[in-house]
DNA sequence: CTGATCCGTTGAATCGTTTCATTTATACGA
DNA sequence: TCGTATAAATGAAACGATTCAACGGATCAG
């Protein structure tokens, strides 16, 4: 059906060999020759067998990446961000979503090794360690986004949970809120655990400070709103009086379900603290008390990182860690008590 | 580098078409043959080598898929419903963002060409009808999303436009207002332009009633902002008394520059209607009032269309298109003036 | 015991490109 | 005029998987 290289040949009368040249190295084709193989291309619209030219090749000029949940901006944003860089070096992207289950995310890792990829960016879910580990002895690096690895294995570039977790709780105790609760997804995901185990420290510093922690079903819209469904059905004396919400989405979610079901007052009755700063974060009924991780620069870096691995001279794998930053908006404003 | 069906061929001690029977009929041979091949693959770790395939199979098992705006929720979950078809179907999908940019969406067209992916799902930006058609005619079928196509040469999704504007201004003017205004990015995208034809043809039949034609940079949050301002600089006399944009997040960027930097009032001073119902649509300073458009249906069905085309019997292009829902919330309630 | 049938296995040919050692043509200095 | 250096074009080999006609061996009916 398509034209091959072979028939572009033919058409201008030279060698497959000569075709190839002009495709990949005009300089050394006389201007005669290459006009009239250009114009064969034209005429018979060839396009370059990608298949085959990755065969020759033995490698291809994508990059494969594996997110944890594409439809949150957070993550959108890094790889929006990855995809720009990888442009510039003359990379594609193949992005998959993994939606925190690992055995997608195992179909996805096969996928690229079967695309020989260069190399993987990824935010990993399950134990992957040792499928990297074999891919990297294969020659495919990997870098770790929003995740650390054991350094010396791959580069990764993170940003300090815990710090974040600690900030949150901190804040939300300084204007005075004694009884605080954490909501998070699957404590399997190591996002969530850090942010709780630095919420935790900060509460632990308080006398009279208490952390509850709630569970919920994924980290989306949705399953936030369940969540502040359910606390809100305790009746008001049993509420907390923050709560810090592992993402955005879930907070978004926990505020729907307090002000619209029910007419509580945020930050009035409770306080509302979200992590991502996503964009909408500022533009929520109540705007959004976040700790903002800062999206582009961590796309950008792992393109980076995993550029400096490929060349003919790989640097050694390097560990990136970004610090996330506190940005207080009205749901964490005075307390009803304190106002 | 990674092994390749020699040697595995050569470490289970049988003939290279023998492997591949492993790996693509296992009927075919013998249950001991079998163990002794698995066995071999799992000591080499042995990757099928994709490219290799392909060239040989002449097609790929990909299709890729061209949105306007992959940072735009909207986009983001055509695209994730698209991807989760394709699974169904034993496919993935390489997802490209043109940004609206004629030039971008070109370069992934022949990325696509060179990949030759089974068929493409594109959301065109320029005129890229001749390019389409020369592919359909190399056997790559295409399915036109979010916009419609000259019937009979693709298959195409869509959903009523015009008739989403003209329900958006029916309805800002069913609550009272003359005055209104519409944000839209270029004039360019059909979008743009038939969701602003529908809302002209709504305030044309009401007598007294103006529409002012304002445009902003870009589809995006910031450029909403910036139109705001502008809005908002003219003095309060000059205002409209509703705006209606041509996406949610024009929306909320406009939203945020009435409301944060100026002291006006939504819906009270001025109504706001969005387009797309994306989820945070609901959760804005003031819940906005939208055009719901049904984006996982859209996505799922342009792959089916797709498939449709892809078998033996291939079936003729088909028109899917769907009516848009209005849905009001606060940002258009009651205006000062009538309450 | 022969011939037909069936199953499992073989290995050469093929896909379209790139590479590279050769060949051919051209120009130049001695 | 010859030899040599330079430039351009050639075409066969290689990449790795799949396919398919051909082959060998076992089974069985006659």
């Amino acid at each position: 059906m398509a034209a091959s290289i072979k028939e572009v040949a033919a058409r201008a009368g030279v060698a497959v060999g000569t075709v190839s040249n002009v495709l990949n190295h005009p300089d050394r084709v006389s201007p005669p020759t290459l006009e009239r193989v250009m114009n064969a291309v034209d005429a018979l619209g060839f396009v370059r067998n990608d298949a085959a030219r990755q065969l020759r090749a033995g490698q291809s000029r994508t990059i494969g990446m594996i997110v944890l949940d594409s439809s949150n901006p957070f993550f959108a944003a890094v790889a929006r961000a990855a995809e720009n860089e990888a442009t510039r070096h003359g990379a594609d992207i193949i992005l998959g979503n993994s939606g925190s289950d690992p055995e997608r995310e195992a179909r996805y890792v096969t996928l690229f090794e079967e695309q020989r990829v260069q190399g993987v960016l990824i935010s990993p879910s399950g134990d992957i360690s040792s499928r990297l580990r074999s891919l990297r002895d294969r020659g495919v690096a990997a870098v770790l986004v929003d995740s650390e690895s054991e350094p010396a294995v791959h580069s990764s570039v993170s940003v300090d949970d815990t710090a974040g977790g600690f900030m949150a709780a901190e804040h939300l105790l300084e204007t005075g809120r004694r009884r605080l609760a954490f909501v998070g997804g699957s404590p399997g995901i190591r996002q969530v655990a850090d942010r709780l185990a630095g919420a935790r420290s900060a509460v632990d510093r308080v006398p009279g400070a208490r952390l509850e922690v709630l569970q919920a079903a994924d980290m989306t819209v949705l399953a936030g709103r369940a969540v502040g469904q359910d606390l809100v059905e305790r009746g008001r004396s049993e509420l907390p009086e923050a709560i810090f919400c592992a993402n955005d989405l879930l907070a978004v979610g926990v505020l729907q379900s307090l002000l619209l079901i029910n007419g509580l007052r945020v930050p009035q009755d409770v306080a509302l603290m979200g992590y991502d700063d996503i964009d909408f974060a500022q533009s929520t009924v109540v705007p959004l008390s976040s700790i903002r991780q800062p999206a582009e620069e961590i796309g950008r870096t792992a393109v980076q990182l995993l550029q400096e691995q490929l060349g003919d001279t790989p640097s050694p794998p390097r560990q990136v860690r970004f610090t996330p930053e506190l940005v207080a908006r009205q749901s964490t404003g005075p307390s009803a008590a304190s106002a």
